[in-house]
RNA sequence: GUGGACGUAGCUCAGUUGGUUAGAGCGCCGGGUUGUGGCCCCGGAGGCCGGGGGUUCAAGUCCCCUCGUUCACCCCA
Protein backbone atom coordinates (compact mmCIF):
# COMPACT_ATOMS: atom_id res chain seq x y z
CA UNK A 1 0.00 0.00 0.00
CA UNK A 2 1.50 3.32 -1.19
CA UNK A 3 -1.14 6.30 -0.65
CA UNK A 4 -0.48 8.92 -2.66
CA UNK A 5 -1.28 11.05 -0.32
CA UNK A 6 -0.30 11.09 3.51
CA UNK A 7 -0.40 13.17 6.64
CA UNK A 8 2.52 15.69 7.67
CA UNK A 9 5.49 13.85 10.05
CA UNK A 10 4.07 13.68 13.22
CA UNK A 11 0.44 14.45 12.70
CA UNK A 12 -2.56 12.25 12.70
CA UNK A 13 -6.05 11.19 11.54
CA UNK A 14 -7.97 10.92 14.72
CA UNK A 15 -10.47 8.03 13.56
CA UNK A 16 -12.94 6.41 15.84
CA UNK A 17 -13.28 4.93 18.86
CA UNK A 18 -10.07 7.41 19.34
CA UNK A 19 -11.77 10.46 18.08
CA UNK A 20 -14.88 9.63 20.52
CA UNK A 21 -12.62 9.34 23.39
CA UNK A 22 -10.68 12.70 22.86
CA UNK A 23 -14.20 14.33 22.58
CA UNK A 24 -14.88 12.70 25.79
CA UNK A 25 -11.90 14.04 27.71
CA UNK A 26 -12.16 17.42 26.60
CA UNK A 27 -15.77 17.34 28.17
CA UNK A 28 -14.30 15.44 31.35
CA UNK A 29 -11.89 18.46 30.94
CA UNK A 30 -14.20 21.45 30.41
CA UNK A 31 -16.68 19.96 33.33
CA UNK A 32 -13.55 20.72 35.60
CA UNK A 33 -12.86 24.09 34.51
CA UNK A 34 -16.48 25.07 34.63
CA UNK A 35 -16.40 23.53 37.81
CA UNK A 36 -14.16 26.16 39.07
CA UNK A 37 -15.44 28.84 37.11
CA UNK A 38 -13.44 29.20 34.76
CA UNK A 39 -14.58 30.33 31.03
CA UNK A 40 -13.87 28.88 27.61
CA UNK A 41 -11.41 31.37 25.84
CA UNK A 42 -10.65 30.61 21.83
CA UNK A 43 -7.81 32.54 20.02
CA UNK A 44 -6.05 31.78 16.90
CA UNK A 45 -3.70 29.34 15.97
CA UNK A 46 -1.48 31.84 14.17
CA UNK A 47 0.03 34.50 15.97
CA UNK A 48 2.92 37.17 15.37
CA UNK A 49 6.15 35.33 15.76
CA UNK A 50 7.62 38.13 18.38
CA UNK A 51 4.49 36.87 20.99
CA UNK A 52 6.18 33.73 21.62
CA UNK A 53 10.01 35.07 21.56
CA UNK A 54 9.30 37.44 23.91
CA UNK A 55 7.16 35.43 26.13
CA UNK A 56 8.92 31.97 26.12
CA UNK A 57 12.88 33.29 25.73
CA UNK A 58 14.66 33.54 23.19
CA UNK A 59 17.16 31.28 24.16
CA UNK A 60 14.64 28.48 24.50
CA UNK A 61 14.58 25.46 21.91
CA UNK A 62 10.95 26.01 21.15
CA UNK A 63 12.26 29.35 20.04
CA UNK A 64 15.09 28.41 18.48
CA UNK A 65 14.61 25.03 16.49
CA UNK A 66 10.65 24.17 16.97
CA UNK A 67 8.46 27.21 15.86
CA UNK A 68 6.93 26.97 12.43
CA UNK A 69 7.28 29.92 11.38
CA UNK A 70 6.78 31.64 8.05
CA UNK A 71 6.41 35.01 6.44
CA UNK A 72 2.92 35.56 5.14
CA UNK A 73 2.06 37.37 1.37
CA UNK A 74 1.83 40.43 3.34
CA UNK A 75 5.19 40.29 4.76
CA UNK A 76 4.24 39.49 8.08
CA UNK A 77 6.36 36.91 10.45
CA UNK A 78 3.78 34.38 11.77
CA UNK A 79 3.77 31.22 13.75
CA UNK A 80 1.84 28.44 14.91
CA UNK A 81 1.33 28.47 18.01
CA UNK A 82 3.55 26.46 20.24
CA UNK A 83 1.84 26.80 23.11
CA UNK A 84 -1.08 28.71 24.81
CA UNK A 85 -0.57 30.35 27.64
CA UNK A 86 1.17 33.60 25.63
CA UNK A 87 -1.47 33.95 23.58
CA UNK A 88 -4.36 34.33 26.19
CA UNK A 89 -2.47 37.02 27.87
CA UNK A 90 -2.00 38.97 24.44
CA UNK A 91 -5.96 38.59 24.14
CA UNK A 92 -6.16 39.63 27.80
CA UNK A 93 -4.70 42.33 26.74
CA UNK A 94 -5.84 43.21 23.72
CA UNK A 95 -9.43 43.15 24.72
CA UNK A 96 -8.71 44.97 28.09
CA UNK A 97 -10.27 41.60 29.79
CA UNK A 98 -9.07 43.34 33.23
CA UNK A 99 -11.67 45.91 33.01
CA UNK A 100 -14.25 42.42 33.34
CA UNK A 101 -12.36 42.12 37.00
CA UNK A 102 -9.97 40.54 38.42
CA UNK A 103 -8.91 37.96 38.60
CA UNK A 104 -9.47 36.81 35.09
CA UNK A 105 -10.14 32.53 35.11
CA UNK A 106 -9.92 31.04 31.86
CA UNK A 107 -9.59 27.99 30.02
CA UNK A 108 -9.17 26.82 26.55
CA UNK A 109 -8.29 23.85 24.36
CA UNK A 110 -6.99 23.55 20.83
CA UNK A 111 -4.10 22.17 18.58
CA UNK A 112 -0.59 23.32 19.00
CA UNK A 113 2.86 22.79 17.11
CA UNK A 114 6.18 22.25 17.60
CA UNK A 115 8.59 20.47 14.97
CA UNK A 116 10.38 17.93 16.43
CA UNK A 117 10.96 14.55 15.63
CA UNK A 118 7.98 12.60 16.51
CA UNK A 119 8.24 9.52 19.50
CA UNK A 120 6.17 8.35 22.26
CA UNK A 121 3.41 11.12 23.41
CA UNK A 122 4.93 13.62 21.25
CA UNK A 123 3.55 14.90 18.09
CA UNK A 124 4.30 17.90 15.29
CA UNK A 125 0.34 18.96 16.00
CA UNK A 126 -0.84 18.04 19.41
CA UNK A 127 -3.20 18.94 21.49
CA UNK A 128 -3.57 20.54 24.89
CA UNK A 129 -6.23 21.87 27.58
CA UNK A 130 -4.90 24.37 29.95
CA UNK A 131 -5.71 26.95 32.09
CA UNK A 132 -5.22 30.49 33.32
CA UNK A 133 -5.85 32.26 36.56
CA UNK A 134 -4.72 36.26 36.00
CA UNK A 135 -4.74 38.95 38.42
CA UNK A 136 -4.16 37.05 41.44
CA UNK A 137 -0.80 36.59 44.04
CA UNK A 138 -2.54 34.50 46.41
CA UNK A 139 -0.82 31.43 46.78
CA UNK A 140 -4.43 30.10 46.63
CA UNK A 141 -4.18 30.43 43.39
CA UNK A 142 -1.28 28.13 43.11
CA UNK A 143 -3.30 25.12 44.65
CA UNK A 144 -6.35 25.55 42.48
CA UNK A 145 -4.61 24.91 39.30
CA UNK A 146 -2.62 22.19 40.60
CA UNK A 147 -5.98 21.46 41.98
CA UNK A 148 -7.80 20.88 38.80
CA UNK A 149 -5.28 18.51 37.05
CA UNK A 150 -6.08 15.99 40.13
CA UNK A 151 -9.84 16.51 39.80
CA UNK A 152 -9.63 15.44 36.04
CA UNK A 153 -7.13 12.42 36.63
CA UNK A 154 -9.53 11.30 39.44
CA UNK A 155 -12.61 11.75 36.77
CA UNK A 156 -10.42 9.82 34.24
CA UNK A 157 -9.74 6.95 37.12
CA UNK A 158 -5.54 7.88 36.68
CA UNK A 159 -3.41 6.82 39.69
CA UNK A 160 -0.24 6.00 38.49
CA UNK A 161 1.29 9.50 38.78
CA UNK A 162 3.31 11.82 40.69
CA UNK A 163 3.06 15.58 41.38
CA UNK A 164 6.80 17.15 41.26
CA UNK A 165 6.64 20.46 42.74
CA UNK A 166 8.88 23.32 43.27
CA UNK A 167 9.84 26.97 43.88
CA UNK A 168 12.36 28.78 41.29
CA UNK A 169 11.60 32.07 43.25
CA UNK A 170 11.08 35.12 42.13
CA UNK A 171 13.22 37.72 40.39
CA UNK A 172 15.17 39.03 43.60
CA UNK A 173 16.10 35.83 45.14
CA UNK A 174 16.93 34.10 41.99
CA UNK A 175 19.59 37.22 41.49
CA UNK A 176 22.11 35.84 43.79
CA UNK A 177 21.17 31.83 43.66
CA UNK A 178 22.10 31.71 39.61
CA UNK A 179 25.31 33.96 40.43
CA UNK A 180 26.24 31.49 42.61
CA UNK A 181 25.24 28.75 40.62
CA UNK A 182 27.33 29.68 37.48
CA UNK A 183 30.53 30.55 39.83
CA UNK A 184 29.94 27.22 40.93
CA UNK A 185 29.11 26.18 37.36
CA UNK A 186 32.53 27.26 36.14
CA UNK A 187 34.44 25.38 38.37
CA UNK A 188 32.66 22.09 36.99
CA UNK A 189 33.53 23.07 33.26
CA UNK A 190 35.55 20.11 32.86
CA UNK A 191 33.23 17.67 34.12
CA UNK A 192 29.93 18.71 32.30
CA UNK A 193 28.40 17.89 28.97
CA UNK A 194 28.81 20.03 25.79
CA UNK A 195 25.42 20.57 26.42
CA UNK A 196 25.45 21.60 29.95
CA UNK A 197 28.51 23.87 29.14
CA UNK A 198 26.39 25.87 26.85
CA UNK A 199 23.15 25.80 29.43
CA UNK A 200 26.54 27.59 32.73
CA UNK A 201 26.18 30.70 30.25
CA UNK A 202 22.73 31.10 28.80
CA UNK A 203 20.28 29.70 31.19
CA UNK A 204 21.62 27.82 33.98
CA UNK A 205 19.18 26.55 35.99
CA UNK A 206 18.35 23.95 33.15
CA UNK A 207 21.97 22.17 33.71
CA UNK A 208 19.04 20.19 35.87
CA UNK A 209 17.82 19.29 32.92
CA UNK A 210 20.10 17.08 31.98
CA UNK A 211 19.87 13.40 31.94
CA UNK A 212 23.51 12.59 31.54
CA UNK A 213 24.57 10.34 34.49
CA UNK A 214 27.89 12.12 34.98
CA UNK A 215 26.10 15.59 34.96
CA UNK A 216 23.60 14.29 37.40
CA UNK A 217 26.36 13.43 40.10
CA UNK A 218 28.28 15.99 39.59
CA UNK A 219 25.51 18.44 39.90
CA UNK A 220 24.95 17.24 43.22
CA UNK A 221 27.62 19.78 44.49
CA UNK A 222 25.67 22.87 42.81
CA UNK A 223 23.42 25.06 44.69
CA UNK A 224 19.90 24.62 44.81
CA UNK A 225 17.40 27.38 44.76
CA UNK A 226 15.61 26.38 47.54
CA UNK A 227 18.75 27.72 49.85
CA UNK A 228 17.81 31.14 48.30
CA UNK A 229 14.72 31.87 48.69
CA UNK A 230 13.54 34.94 49.68
CA UNK A 231 11.20 35.61 52.71
CA UNK A 232 8.06 36.43 50.68
CA UNK A 233 8.88 33.35 48.42
CA UNK A 234 9.25 30.62 51.22
CA UNK A 235 6.26 31.44 52.88
CA UNK A 236 3.95 31.32 49.46
CA UNK A 237 5.66 28.14 48.59
CA UNK A 238 5.04 26.50 51.60
CA UNK A 239 1.22 28.14 51.45
CA UNK A 240 0.71 26.32 48.67
CA UNK A 241 1.98 23.27 49.89
CA UNK A 242 -0.21 23.75 52.75
CA UNK A 243 -3.03 23.95 50.43
CA UNK A 244 -2.29 20.53 48.50
CA UNK A 245 -2.05 18.79 51.63
CA UNK A 246 -5.18 20.12 52.46
CA UNK A 247 -6.86 19.18 49.57
CA UNK A 248 -5.35 15.40 49.82
CA UNK A 249 -3.09 16.08 47.14
CA UNK A 250 -0.17 14.18 47.28
CA UNK A 251 3.36 15.99 45.69
CA UNK A 252 6.97 15.21 45.60
CA UNK A 253 9.45 18.45 46.44
CA UNK A 254 11.50 18.31 43.30
CA UNK A 255 14.77 20.44 44.15
CA UNK A 256 15.66 20.29 40.53
CA UNK A 257 12.79 20.69 39.10
CA UNK A 258 13.08 23.58 35.74
CA UNK A 259 10.40 24.46 33.42
CA UNK A 260 11.72 24.97 29.61
CA UNK A 261 9.65 28.31 29.30
CA UNK A 262 11.42 31.24 30.35
CA UNK A 263 8.35 33.19 32.03
CA UNK A 264 7.64 30.91 35.29
CA UNK A 265 8.23 32.51 38.21
CA UNK A 266 7.63 30.96 41.82
CA UNK A 267 5.67 27.93 41.76
CA UNK A 268 6.40 24.94 39.07
CA UNK A 269 5.08 22.05 39.03
CA UNK A 270 4.53 18.60 36.40
CA UNK A 271 2.31 15.57 37.02
CA UNK A 272 4.84 12.55 35.52
CA UNK A 273 2.22 9.04 34.78
CA UNK A 274 4.12 5.80 34.50
CA UNK A 275 4.57 3.12 31.57
CA UNK A 276 4.35 6.09 28.87
CA UNK A 277 7.99 6.23 27.75
CA UNK A 278 10.27 9.20 27.59
CA UNK A 279 7.61 11.58 27.62
CA UNK A 280 6.11 11.37 31.03
CA UNK A 281 5.03 14.68 31.67
CA UNK A 282 1.47 14.85 31.41
CA UNK A 283 0.28 18.38 32.92
CA UNK A 284 2.53 21.10 34.05
CA UNK A 285 2.60 24.61 34.66
CA UNK A 286 3.46 27.36 36.95
CA UNK A 287 3.25 30.88 38.04
CA UNK A 288 4.23 33.92 35.84
CA UNK A 289 3.93 36.97 37.76
CA UNK A 290 6.02 39.26 34.91
CA UNK A 291 4.68 37.80 31.77
CA UNK A 292 1.78 40.47 31.69
CA UNK A 293 4.34 43.24 32.02
CA UNK A 294 6.42 41.72 29.64
CA UNK A 295 4.26 41.71 27.29
CA UNK A 296 2.98 45.15 27.46
CA UNK A 297 0.86 45.34 30.15
CA UNK A 298 0.79 46.18 34.16
CA UNK A 299 2.49 44.20 36.55
CA UNK A 300 -0.40 41.22 37.05
CA UNK A 301 0.76 38.51 38.67
CA UNK A 302 -1.10 34.96 37.45
CA UNK A 303 -0.15 30.87 37.31
CA UNK A 304 -1.76 28.79 34.79
CA UNK A 305 -0.75 24.86 33.29
CA UNK A 306 -1.80 22.55 30.67
CA UNK A 307 -1.99 19.29 29.97
CA UNK A 308 -1.43 17.24 26.69
CA UNK A 309 -4.41 15.50 25.51
CA UNK A 310 -2.86 12.91 23.38
CA UNK A 311 -0.60 11.61 26.67
CA UNK A 312 -3.42 11.24 29.06
CA UNK A 313 -4.99 9.62 26.62
CA UNK A 314 -1.45 7.29 26.69
CA UNK A 315 -1.60 7.46 30.46
CA UNK A 316 -5.71 6.14 30.35
CA UNK A 317 -4.36 3.47 27.91
CA UNK A 318 -1.28 2.41 30.17
CA UNK A 319 -3.60 2.23 33.48
CA UNK A 320 -6.33 0.74 31.24
CA UNK A 321 -8.69 2.94 33.31
CA UNK A 322 -11.36 2.80 30.57
CA UNK A 323 -13.08 5.97 32.02
CA UNK A 324 -15.22 6.27 28.11
CA UNK A 325 -18.20 5.13 27.26
CA UNK A 326 -18.37 3.75 23.91
CA UNK A 327 -22.15 2.83 22.18
CA UNK A 328 -23.60 2.23 18.84
CA UNK A 329 -26.60 3.52 17.53
CA UNK A 330 -29.49 2.39 20.13
CA UNK A 331 -31.69 1.44 17.24
CA UNK A 332 -31.03 -0.12 13.84
CA UNK A 333 -33.97 -0.53 11.28
CA UNK A 334 -33.97 -3.11 9.45
CA UNK A 335 -36.40 -3.58 6.19
CA UNK A 336 -37.50 -6.62 3.95
CA UNK A 337 -39.86 -5.99 0.81
CA UNK A 338 -40.64 -2.32 1.50
CA UNK A 339 -40.08 1.00 0.09
CA UNK A 340 -37.47 3.28 0.86
CA UNK A 341 -39.79 5.92 2.11
CA UNK A 342 -41.60 3.67 4.57
CA UNK A 343 -38.06 3.35 6.44
CA UNK A 344 -37.53 6.79 6.26
CA UNK A 345 -40.94 7.60 8.29
CA UNK A 346 -40.04 4.83 10.37
CA UNK A 347 -36.58 6.10 11.45
CA UNK A 348 -37.67 10.09 11.72
CA UNK A 349 -40.41 8.65 14.30
CA UNK A 350 -38.24 7.33 16.51
CA UNK A 351 -35.89 10.03 15.99
CA UNK A 352 -38.14 12.06 17.07
CA UNK A 353 -38.86 10.24 20.04
CA UNK A 354 -34.96 10.91 21.06
CA UNK A 355 -34.00 7.70 20.44
CA UNK A 356 -30.98 7.40 18.08
CA UNK A 357 -31.58 5.08 14.72
CA UNK A 358 -29.78 4.31 11.76
CA UNK A 359 -30.93 1.72 8.90
CA UNK A 360 -29.16 -0.25 5.83
CA UNK A 361 -28.40 2.40 2.93
CA UNK A 362 -26.39 -0.60 0.71
CA UNK A 363 -30.04 -2.85 -0.37
CA UNK A 364 -28.97 -5.57 1.46
CA UNK A 365 -30.54 -9.18 2.77
CA UNK A 366 -32.12 -9.20 6.09
CA UNK A 367 -29.01 -11.62 7.75
CA UNK A 368 -26.53 -9.24 6.18
CA UNK A 369 -28.66 -6.30 7.74
CA UNK A 370 -28.90 -7.75 11.27
CA UNK A 371 -25.34 -8.87 11.12
CA UNK A 372 -24.20 -4.96 10.28
CA UNK A 373 -26.78 -4.20 13.09
CA UNK A 374 -25.21 -6.19 15.32
CA UNK A 375 -21.62 -4.82 14.34
CA UNK A 376 -22.98 -1.02 14.79
CA UNK A 377 -23.71 -1.82 18.41
CA UNK A 378 -27.18 -1.24 18.62
CA UNK A 379 -29.14 -2.43 20.81
CA UNK A 380 -32.50 -3.26 19.13
CA UNK A 381 -33.17 -3.87 15.24
CA UNK A 382 -36.95 -2.85 14.75
CA UNK A 383 -37.61 -5.11 11.19
CA UNK A 384 -40.53 -3.31 9.37
CA UNK A 385 -41.85 -4.89 6.22
CA UNK A 386 -43.57 -8.58 5.51
CA UNK A 387 -46.86 -9.28 7.22
CA UNK A 388 -46.58 -7.14 9.90
CA UNK A 389 -46.53 -4.03 7.77
CA UNK A 390 -50.00 -4.73 6.39
CA UNK A 391 -51.35 -5.39 9.85
CA UNK A 392 -49.28 -1.59 11.02
CA UNK A 393 -46.77 -3.89 13.06
CA UNK A 394 -43.06 -3.97 12.80
CA UNK A 395 -41.03 -6.96 14.73
CA UNK A 396 -38.84 -5.05 17.55
CA UNK A 397 -35.67 -7.61 18.31
CA UNK A 398 -33.44 -6.87 21.66
CA UNK A 399 -30.14 -8.16 20.28
CA UNK A 400 -28.39 -8.66 23.69
CA UNK A 401 -31.33 -10.68 25.19
CA UNK A 402 -32.36 -11.91 22.16
CA UNK A 403 -36.15 -11.63 22.18
CA UNK A 404 -38.50 -10.23 19.80
CA UNK A 405 -42.01 -9.25 19.83
CA UNK A 406 -44.82 -7.83 16.89
CA UNK A 407 -46.56 -4.89 17.93
CA UNK A 408 -47.42 -1.16 16.62
CA UNK A 409 -44.38 0.93 16.33
CA UNK A 410 -45.22 3.65 19.09
CA UNK A 411 -45.56 0.66 21.57
CA UNK A 412 -42.02 -0.59 20.34
CA UNK A 413 -40.89 2.83 21.38
CA UNK A 414 -42.32 2.84 24.98
CA UNK A 415 -40.94 -0.65 25.16
CA UNK A 416 -37.13 0.57 24.25
CA UNK A 417 -37.32 3.65 26.52
CA UNK A 418 -38.97 1.45 29.45
CA UNK A 419 -36.23 -0.92 28.97
CA UNK A 420 -33.43 2.36 28.76
CA UNK A 421 -34.71 3.84 31.84
CA UNK A 422 -34.54 0.66 33.60
CA UNK A 423 -31.10 0.32 32.86
CA UNK A 424 -32.13 -3.19 31.43
C1' G B 1 19.54 18.05 14.37
C1' U B 2 21.75 12.84 16.13
C1' G B 3 21.40 7.44 16.89
C1' G B 4 18.92 2.41 16.82
C1' A B 5 14.86 -0.76 15.03
C1' C B 6 11.43 -1.70 11.28
C1' G B 7 8.80 -1.23 6.30
C1' U B 8 4.93 -8.18 2.88
C1' A B 9 -3.30 -7.77 2.00
C1' G B 10 -7.70 -2.74 5.68
C1' C B 11 -5.13 -4.64 10.65
C1' U B 12 -1.41 -8.09 13.26
C1' C B 13 2.24 -10.86 11.23
C1' A B 14 4.63 -15.89 8.63
C1' G B 15 7.65 -16.32 4.47
C1' U B 16 13.11 -21.81 5.70
C1' U B 17 20.94 -21.49 3.25
C1' G B 18 18.11 -16.20 -2.63
C1' G B 19 14.63 -20.85 -6.46
C1' U B 20 8.80 -21.69 -10.20
C1' U B 21 1.40 -19.17 -9.58
C1' A B 22 3.44 -14.72 -2.06
C1' G B 23 0.60 -17.16 2.85
C1' A B 24 -2.15 -17.21 7.82
C1' G B 25 -5.31 -15.06 11.52
C1' C B 26 -8.58 -11.04 12.18
C1' G B 27 -11.62 -7.67 9.34
C1' C B 28 -14.65 -6.95 4.82
C1' C B 29 -18.42 -9.03 1.02
C1' G B 30 -21.52 -13.32 -0.07
C1' G B 31 -23.62 -18.25 1.01
C1' G B 32 -25.11 -22.29 4.64
C1' U B 33 -32.72 -20.44 6.63
C1' U B 34 -37.38 -17.56 -0.71
C1' G B 35 -37.89 -12.87 6.91
C1' U B 36 -33.37 -12.61 11.72
C1' G B 37 -27.23 -10.90 14.50
C1' G B 38 -23.36 -12.60 17.93
C1' C B 39 -20.71 -19.06 17.69
C1' C B 40 -19.64 -22.59 13.67
C1' C B 41 -18.89 -24.17 8.34
C1' C B 42 -18.05 -22.81 3.03
C1' G B 43 -16.75 -19.37 -0.78
C1' G B 44 -14.98 -14.54 -2.57
C1' A B 45 -12.67 -9.82 -3.10
C1' G B 46 -8.20 -7.58 -1.65
C1' G B 47 -0.69 -7.36 -2.34
C1' C B 48 3.96 -3.25 -8.69
C1' C B 49 6.40 -7.58 -0.78
C1' G B 50 7.38 1.36 0.55
C1' G B 51 10.22 3.49 -3.97
C1' G B 52 14.78 3.48 -7.11
C1' G B 53 19.31 1.25 -8.46
C1' G B 54 22.77 -2.90 -8.12
C1' U B 55 24.65 -8.25 -7.50
C1' U B 56 22.73 -12.99 -9.67
C1' C B 57 20.58 -17.72 -14.41
C1' A B 58 17.04 -16.29 -10.40
C1' A B 59 15.69 -11.13 -5.18
C1' G B 60 10.07 -10.41 -0.62
C1' U B 61 14.84 -12.72 0.79
C1' C B 62 21.81 -10.01 -0.39
C1' C B 63 24.18 -4.70 -1.20
C1' C B 64 23.61 0.75 -1.91
C1' C B 65 20.50 5.03 -2.09
C1' U B 66 15.88 7.19 -1.00
C1' C B 67 11.17 7.86 1.32
C1' G B 68 8.27 6.50 5.43
C1' U B 69 7.13 4.53 10.35
C1' U B 70 8.78 3.85 15.21
C1' C B 71 11.76 4.24 19.72
C1' A B 72 15.49 7.01 22.12
C1' C B 73 18.75 11.58 22.63
C1' C B 74 18.13 17.03 22.66
C1' C B 75 13.80 19.38 24.48
C1' C B 76 8.96 19.27 25.96
C1' A B 77 2.44 18.58 26.81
Amino acid sequence: MDPKYSAPRGTADLTYPESEKTRQLLSYAREVFEQYGYQLISTPVLESTDLFVRSIGENTDIVNKEMYTFEDQGGQMLTLRPEGTAPVIRAYLERGLQSRGLPQKLYYYGPMFRRERPQAGRYRQFSQAGAELIGSMDPMADTEIISMSADLFRKLKLKNYVLRINSVGCRECRKEYIADLKAKLDGMVPDLCEQCRKRSSGNPMRVFDCKNENCVTVLEDAPVISAYLCEHCIEHYHTVLLGLEILGIDYFKDDRLVRGLDYYTRTAFEFQFEGLGAQNTVSAGGRYDHLVEELGGTPTGGVGFSLGVERVLLAVEAEEAEPFELRGVEVFVAGIDIPGVEILKALQVIRDAGISADTDLMDRSLKAQMKHANRVGARFVVIAGGEEHQRGEVTLRDLEESEQWTLEIKEALSLIKEKKERGL
